[in-house]
RNA sequence: UGGGGAUUAGUGUAACGGUAGCACGACUGACUCUGGAUCAGUUAGUCUAGGUUCAAAUCCUAGAUCCCCAGCCA
């Protein structure tokens, strides 16, 4: 589907309005202004979850001829990390968001930090001090829990609320000179200790904490609260539509109060004692991504981490990007699936099947075709020396892609001695069974018809080598006399077959919602309440799949595959999309044989009769 | 219990007083040198109860259910 037929979600009909009532200017070039952001914090891997973030904001910045920022967050030194900068930048990057100020040789270059503002909100909450806006608190936060209240009951004001405008001007310039140990005093907002809403009880705006800031070093010990801050980063970066998820729609009043507290006295031609006015963005909340059969939140990611349960962040099977990166789903499957799943304010879970349905769709386009046994079975071509040399090779024409005729045709080796896959075969084949078995004849795909004529079988029954009988004169897969056969099975020539690592993936968890309260589960016995709460908390644990990872240490691949680089993406033909990891050894150039290779299943192919089989 | 939101096939999302549509999934069948892809078809829905209207998913009233908010996190 085109983007210009799919429906628009509510925030496009927002901004169709605001560009039709001319709400937000126009750029010089005359276009309506439209400007977003994504705002991470720099406190852990971007996920699948993010993506729909990013994708939808910088797509809007696209679509309108606006702008994209890329800003950090980073209001909180006690949890932030450049190596989170890092990977958040690179993970933006590879969705393929571009921002102003973007180069490729500086992947930092033109990013934004709220770092950069902190100077800015210092004078901004001085100035609310001095509009009686403001005031510095000494309650404790514990004291000052007790006094906000609860959802039912109003909360009672601080002892502190009404100190003179002098005093908390001194105390806040004493707080930012160091003077006072963490936690020991706060500036707070003076709304109402009495709202409904309890983001508006006197909120905090600063805290003390004598932490390194990754950006501002020592330069700062007192930080900004989320609250007051990210307002005013949209603000000062002119950002007209501040999207965000759900969970913010209650702060919004909030946001909204701060900017008309500053802007309170303030003229548009900046006349009078406070100056110009400041830019007032539009707060607009939309339901966040979730996906079954995984886990979103960044806790459970890094529980998932510590534990040693996965790998990293970057393992396959986790719904980061950098693991969905590595698993080799590439970023034009995900913009698909963020399109697709929709923009709107109800929360629903979107099933991962539309992923892999996005993943296939891509890679069936894009992905060349190779072909590998991941657990192979001998088969021993019993009339091959009737028809020339024992040990000759005869070099077969493979198409690479069937979709893209552009891709080309390569040569595959086919000898007297090839594996094929196990379950391409069946001593009794049960119904509807159209692969090998004695006395049938299948095709090798783009090789010979080939008919079973013998088993061998080890000491203890297994099956070690298929005979079989080929027909010369179906070289290229096609009977002259028009037989046709049921079945085409892939192959590997075993004399230049590479022998490979493939790690098959399965989903995470083995139940859709991994969340879900646990009714059934009893409730453990002679447990401390804490100790329920954390059997509860990590019930979530018990549903991970014990199958999510397959490793094959022997799977056989065809040797085109000996140079390809890290990253690669492939379609192993009847199994699925595989991509080469990064544990593999880097391409050795001329050298054959002897590289370590390792391929992920990035998804498998739809397979109809594994379907019926597992239906059986 | 206060406040803020939400509710349309299994899932997600359209329809903005005028034919409830699309996608994914599932199921049939056709075709096929990938049991893939493709093509054709089937399946299945407006939270409930009233009301307004020629006409209601849409407007009104009442209710139900779910989510979010009591960090010096974001």
């Amino acid at each position: 589907m085109s983007e210009s037929d799919r429906p628009r979600h509510f925030i496009q009909q927002i901004i169709d309005e605001d560009n039709r009532t001319g709400k937000w200017g126009a750029w010089p070039d005359g276009r309506p202004r439209v400007h977003t952001r994504f705002p991470p914090e720099p406190n852990g891997y971007l996920h699948i979850g993010h993506a729909k973030s990013i994708l939808l904001n910088y797509g809007l910045a696209e679509e309108f001829g606006g702008r994209f920022n890329l800003r950090f967050d980073d209001t909180n030194p006690t949890r932030e990390d450049q190596e989170y900068v890092d990977s958040i930048i690179r993970d933006v990057r590879w969705l393929g968001a571009r921002w102003p100020g973007m180069r490729d040789d500086d992947p930092s270059a033109g990013v934004l930090y709220a770092s950069d503002y902190f100077q800015q909100m210092f004078e901004w909450a001085v100035e609310l001090i001095r509009k009686g806006r403001a005031f510095v608190c000494d309650q404790t936060a514990a004291e000052i829990r007790e006094f906000r209240g609860t959802l039912t009951a109003p909360g009672r004001p601080s002892p502190w609320r009404d100190r003179p405008i002098e005093e908390n001007l001194d105390l806040f310039d004493r707080m930012r000179r160091g003077e006072f140990p963490d936690g020991s005093r706060t500036l707070r907002a003076r709304i109402d200790m009495a709202s409904p809403n309890l983001n508006l009880r006197d909120p905090v705006m600063y805290r003390i904490v004598h932490a390194a800031h990754h950006r501002q070093g020592d330069r700062w010990c007192v930080y900004p609260m989320y609250d007051w801050a990210h307002g005013l980063e949209d603000s000062i970066e002119g950002i007209t539509h501040s999207i965000c998820t759900l969970e913010f729609e209650i702060h919004r009043p909030l946001y909204d109060w701060f900017i008309h507290a500053i802007n309170e006295g303030r003229t548009a031609d900046g006349s009078g004692p406070w100056g110009r006015r400041i830019h007032h963005p539009q707060q607009i909340e939309f339901a966040r991504l979730s996906l079954n059969y995984t886990v979103m939140s960044k806790r459970k990611l890094l529980l998932l981490v510590k534990r040693g349960l996965v790998r990293g962040w970057d393992d396959p099977r986790m719904p980061t990007l950098s693991g969905l990166r590595r698993r080799g789903c590439p970023p034009e499957a995900l913009r698909e699936l963020c399109a697709r799943a929709g923009v709107a304010k109800f929360k629903g879970t979107t099933e991962i099947q539309l992923l892999e349905h996005c993943v296939r769709d891509h890679l069936n386009r894009v992905a060349p075709r190779a072909m590998a046994v991941l657990r192979p079975v001998r088969v021993v071509i019993e009339n091959w020396a009737e028809h020339g040399p024992a040990d000759r090779v005869d070099w077969l024409d493979a198409v690479n892609n069937p979709e893209d005729p552009a891709a080309g045709s390569r040569k595959v080796p086919f000898c007297g001695e090839l594996f094929i896959e196990q379950e391409d075969f069946a001593e009794v084949p049960p119904p509807k069974f159209w692969r090998l078995f004695p006395g049938n004849e299948v095709r090798l795909r783009y090789a010979y018809l080939i008919r079973c004529t013998g088993v061998e079988k080890d000491a203890s029954g297994n099956i070690v080598t298929l005979r079989c009988t080929y027909d010369p004169a179906t070289r290229g897969g096609d009977a002259p006399d028009g037989r046709k056969v049921k079945s085409t099975l892939h192959w590997v020539s075993v004399r230049h077959a590479i022998r490979s690592e493939v790690r098959l993936y399965e989903h995470l968890f083995n139940t859709p919602d991994p969340e879900a309260a646990d009714d059934d589960a009893p409730e453990p016995l002679g447990a401390t309440a804490a100790d329920a709460d954390a059997a509860r908390a990590e019930a979530w644990l018990a549903r991970l799949n014990p199958n999510s990872l397959t490793t094959i240490a022997d799977a056989q691949v065809e040797p085109m595959l000996a140079e390809a680089p890290i990253g690669a993406v492939v379609q192993f033909e009847r199994l699925g999309y595989f991509c080469v990891d990064p544990d593999s050894e880097a391409p050795a150039g001329q050298s054959t044989g002897g590289r370590r290779l390792v391929f992920n299943r990035t998804v498998s192919l739809k397979d109809s009769w594994g379907r019926q089989q597992a239906k059986a």
